[in-house]
DNA sequence: GGATAATAGTTGATTTTGTAACTAACAACC
DNA sequence: GGTTGTTAGTTACAAAATCAACTATTATCC
């Protein structure tokens, strides 16, 4: 590698822009994680973010897991079509408003859910293990604000 | 959304969990600054990737980069290709070792790269501003180990 | 209350990514 | 020095994400 830029000072660094760090970051935190829910359920990545919502939240609709996981409206479609072929969730019309429909996970879903939420709380503590308790607190918050989910 | 989970508690929160956290906040503060590149110059994310690599460190092999980067070998050699379709970047083969090739910016390729630097060096600034001057060198720092850049 | 707009969700076509097999060049080993 | 193994990079095929158009239902507004 030679000298870049000579034309001028160049004090810009790419290992620390910062959404360059965090998209490192997300990509390596997400990884081994991703290997359970990958090789143990055959899920992608969408598939377990709809059963995290419906687990962790209960009851919703796909507009609603939608907002909360900024994930666009095909890919939950097609994970929640996915995840009920698996009979991990059941889906009712509401009949308020037949627009939507309300989705609950099944007792399968469920304990799928509580599998990989015990090992998501097991790998989220190894993570913050590399912090000091307050440093990951402030880490949280600061990716809180960042994600803007204040 | 109705209690979940009834059967035991559930401490679990997903919007605390590392791994997604990281998610929201790496694509947030990816959208804005995307915008830049896809819209004025039908960037990828992977070709200014590579772009802000050859800016940043000067010549570098498609190998570096990706060790660099942590992108895929197949992911760079599109993202060369469609650069060197641009005329934003020349490939040399080495003539010690010729399976790899020297990558440089031609003269577009850097006015871009200078163009685009500094817009992203003014985004990050805005990035920075959410904290105070030692919280943002703090998350800079725990990202790099996040991601093990260390 | 009927036309128009908005919303929830689906489907199909296109684009992008990921996987695996491949070529070409070099390294190691006997 | 030839066989075997490795590395840099490409290409073809499969999987997934994105985008646009679509259906069905509800809300708005004259």
């Amino acid at each position: 590698m030679t000298q870049p830029d000579s034309a001028e000072k160049d004090d810009f660094d790419l290992r620390n822009f910062l959404p360059f760090l965090l998209n490192q970051a997300a990509e390596e935190s997400s990884l081994d994680f991703q290997k359970v829910y990958k090789n143990r359920y055959g899920m992608l990545r969408t598939e377990w973010r709809v059963l995290f919502h419906l687990g962790n939240y209960g009851e919703m609709t796909a507009k609603q897991i939608g907002d909360r996981a900024k994930m666009h409206k095909t890919k939950i479609s097609r994970a929640v079509h996915k995840l009920e072929q698996r009979r991990y969730l059941r889906r009712t019309r509401d009949e308020n408003d037949r627009r939507m429909e309300r989705l609950t996970l099944t007792p399968a879903g469920l304990a799928v859910y509580r599998e990989l939420r015990d090992i998501a709380r097991d790998y989220d503590a190894r993570l913050a293990g590399m912090f000091t308790t307050g440093e990951a607190a402030l880490l949280r918050m600061m990716l809180r604000r960042l994600a803007g989910m204040d």
